[in-house]
DNA sequence: CGTGGGATTGACACGACTCAACCCCGGTGG
DNA sequence: CCACCGGGGTTGAGTCGTGTCAATCCCACG
């Protein structure tokens, strides 16, 4: 059903670097840590399923836990006072959701399809900050990355006109099913345009057009609702640099 | 010359809060530490000077060192490949600039005042690192902070019109002042309309138009060059959170 | 006094938004 | 079984906000 949770890859290296509670190997808290925090956390931490369109928790709630997606894709959003919203960012199985050192979240995490998470309470998660200081770093990179991408998601909607915007965003689709070893040919796109849109800070009816612009000139193809697949990498890398050229 | 650096602000809690190599008690990586860490993070830091328009850092280039900005302004940007540029951030005195956990700084350093920063070697940051935990909790703390100020600049960008963006700049720069107890009748400021136009995702003409249409309406005054005075924060803040009414 | 960078202002073009009609498809219930 | 409904998507026509291009102004500085 969820297009995501067909995959078991390898360890990556030999042993346990596979946290078995969550999954999590990728992007989530757990990467770097050997076998007996693993356990350590993994006593922990409990599962939750949640429909499509679920939420895990909105702006302004406090912050009581931190959840690894195992399974599905999450929005993240902010909301404006007029009723529009801003989508922060997209998450997908194996990243961690809704860390903050403040005390309430800074968004609404929304999953976009039937949803695993393995969550823990912020107190246990503060206890085992202070056991194991490797953590601590690994929260710190992952900060720092979501930083990063942030800063790319700024520079594509306040500098790119439409179509360089819905080609980065393509792209960083492709880019997440990439680093989890998941299907390339055909990608899994389970947000709507307007969740698109509300990304890349266009409307609704800019990324459709968009979407049958770049079927028009071969870049994609959409074999089905909720799939794309990418025919020219190529042309699509060089608009998302800004080529507004041919 | 520069208008940040007449400040000599008391300490906030008695005995030594403010590190006296870099006096940054507001922002920087000395907030937290106590005495003995101060010593031990001042022995191993350095003082320099840059002009207006110099270069911290750039892009791409290995994340030698970390820098407290003692005094002045920067601003950091991430250039596109056809030559447009975003601003990502300004940072005022008591920042912390290039802090990172990759090996290049994702973003240039450029200052708009004359600046004065106190820089500590990358392989003493990592012994400090380990030898005061609290330290690295700092990190994450101001990384989190980071964060949440780029979702905000994001939803600006991404979801209000142009002089929406313009009030929450205005309100921005107002905060930078207020939480440093500098003046706050008349702001200094020392971004051009291009600076502010990129970190806005405008053209500098839009941002122009808007500065003179505020002045008109009585929302804001300009005493001189690089000065703002904001007459009516209540329409600015209305206008911020995208009230496009009146 | 000349020079150059920053800022302002105007005329115009164009890209994206708005509003609206319509299609497609899956689900539901009569 | 089929009519109805609603959500997502597409497409068109017209408007409007910004971008573009260009002229002019101001002022600090050499």
């Amino acid at each position: 059903m969820n297009p995501f949770d067909v995959v078991r890859h390898p360890p990556l290296v030999a042993g346990r670097t596979v946290c078995e509670t969550c999954g999590s190997r990728i992007a989530g808290m757990c990467k770097p840590l050997d076998a007996a925090v693993l356990d350590d956390v993994a006593s922990d931490s409990e599962h939750t399923d949640l429909p499509a369109r679920g939420t895990l928790f909105r702006e302004g709630d406090p912050a009581k836990r931190v959840y690894t997606l195992i399974d599905g894709v999450a929005k993240l959003t902010r909301l404006l006072p007029d009723g529009k919203q801003q989508v922060v960012g997209f998450r997908f199985a194996g990243d961690l959701l809704g860390f903050t050192t403040r005390n309430t979240y800074p968004f609404d995490a929304e999953m976009l399809t039937p949803s695993r998470v393995c969550k823990l309470e912020r107190p246990k998660l503060d206890e085992l900050l202070k056991r194991h200081p490797l953590l601590e770093r690994r929260f710190l990179d992952l900060c720092v990355q979501e930083l990063g991408s942030t800063q790319e998601q700024l520079v594509a909607v306040g500098r790119l006109p439409a179509d360089c915007r819905v080609a980065t965003f393509l792209l960083l689709l492709d880019n997440a099913h990439r680093i989890r070893g998941l299907p390339l040919k055909t990608l899994a796109m389970p947000m709507t345009r307007a969740d698109i849109a509300d990304y890349l800070g266009l409307t609704l009816e800019t990324v459709s057009r968009t979407f049958t612009a770049f079927r028009k000139r071969g870049l994609i193809r959409e074999p089905g609702h909720g799939q794309v697949e990418l025919l020219d990498h190529e042309g699509l890398q060089s608009l998302a640099e800004g080529d507004t050229e041919h």
